[in-house]
DNA sequence: CGTGCGATGTATCGGTCCGATACATCGCGG
DNA sequence: CCGCGATGTATCGGACCGATACATCGCACG
């Protein structure tokens, strides 16, 4: 899962360790608080390894106007490459069990605008599948075997269900867009157009790329 | 976290593995799957050599009766021990920051029943002073670098913070209910008192003793 | 003027937990 | 009588976390 994300984050910028962090919790705030240390270097050091990322010079332009100004620690910038590029779409297009897990579709759906529109529509058929198990599981509960359980518990197992609920109508809610052809929910008029420095083309269902 | 669950449950009734696996399952069916083996037998070894949890013979009485019908396997039943009950009460009481973290919480949760009030309450407000950092953690995104981030990866924030706008206001329930001595909400009129083989005596707030 | 503190930055270590796998028994239906 | 799903115990490698260590930079406060 980090190898995913790491590869599709360097595919917006190079970065460096620190910076890749702060960017992940940005984009993955709703899903996990922030990735440790501990998890995130190793796996830069078995990307590295496999060929997917590869450590740069920082400072890319105004490198002489600035000598010893920002540059003079031991940063370490990471970039990725045409191999990594290609690992990442082989990584976001294959589904295991563990895409539909809540961590695991975080990631994914964090990089939808990397994803064509049939994968889009596999995985989040997957996750609504999944929570849907999980919720039946949850009323069997609820139903069943309520005597056995304390009020607390049973409050829980209640919470729970209300929040499976909710997570499937969403989905049905993206689905449907999806089928449709239009990009998720929510228009936001007059806000879209930001920084794009997008390399690789936007995958259909995209609508955001400004009129200049 | 394992730990303080296997103890909890096993201070219900003795059981196996399997069989502990199962109804960690049932009660904590609303925040995570099931547990692992490879996490489940390690620990239960690690609680036996820690003398809070002993491994029993099975088939308590009528073992005369069915000599060789269902006992002829190796089934391990634990049972916890004194120490183990002091363990677990050491453990429910002293909150960490894992406490508050989604399965932390969870399991603390799911043995509120177990739990005295004083506790509870600090429990509750605990979790909710972390979901409302998050919370606005992902209101900080939304608004200052919604022009970063693609219509998905919005949208992923925009249903992570309605998720906390959510559980903020199930916990404010949960805390009023608390600190009016009543048990938590739904009061279930009629289906109480199902069995409740508890040997320690229920803990203040704990309404649910029916009237004989 | 200095000094200490919070942000930036890289890195390791031990520990927890998961997923895959192996293996054995039991009861039931075909 | 045979296979298959449920029951049951167990291990191994790997992913990820939390604590920790250490170094630099800029700035606020004395």
């Amino acid at each position: 899962m980090l190898e995913l994300a790491i590869l599709g984050l360097l595919q917006e910028a190079p970065m460096h360790g620190y910076e890749l962090r702060k960017e992940l919790a940005a984009k993955l705030g709703a899903i996990r608080a922030a990735i440790s240390y501990g998890s995130l270097y190793p796996t830069l050091r078995r990307l590295q390894a496999a060929g997917w990322i590869s450590e740069a010079a920082e400072t890319p332009a105004t490198a002489e106007e600035v000598p010893a100004l920002t540059s003079r620690r031991g940063r370490v910038v990471y970039t990725i490459t045409a191999e990594g590029k290609e690992r990442f779409a082989q990584l976001i297009a294959q589904a295991g069990p563990e895409t539909y897990d809540d961590t695991g579709f975080g990631v994914h759906f964090a990089f939808f605008a990397r994803t064509d529109q049939a994968t889009r529509l596999r995985i989040l058929e997957g996750r609504r599948r999944k929570i849907e198990e999980r919720r039946e599981g949850l009323r069997d509960v609820l139903g069943r075997a309520a005597e056995r359980l304390d009020a607390y518990t049973l409050e829980l197992q209640r919470h729970g269900l209300e929040a499976c609920e909710r997570e499937v109508r969403w989905l049905e809610e993206l689905i449907a867009n999806e089928r449709s052809g239009r990009a998720p929910t929510v228009p936001q008029p007059g806000t879209a157009g930001g920084r794009r420095d997008n390399d690789s083309p936007p995958p259909p269902g995209e609508s955001r790329k400004e009129r200049p």
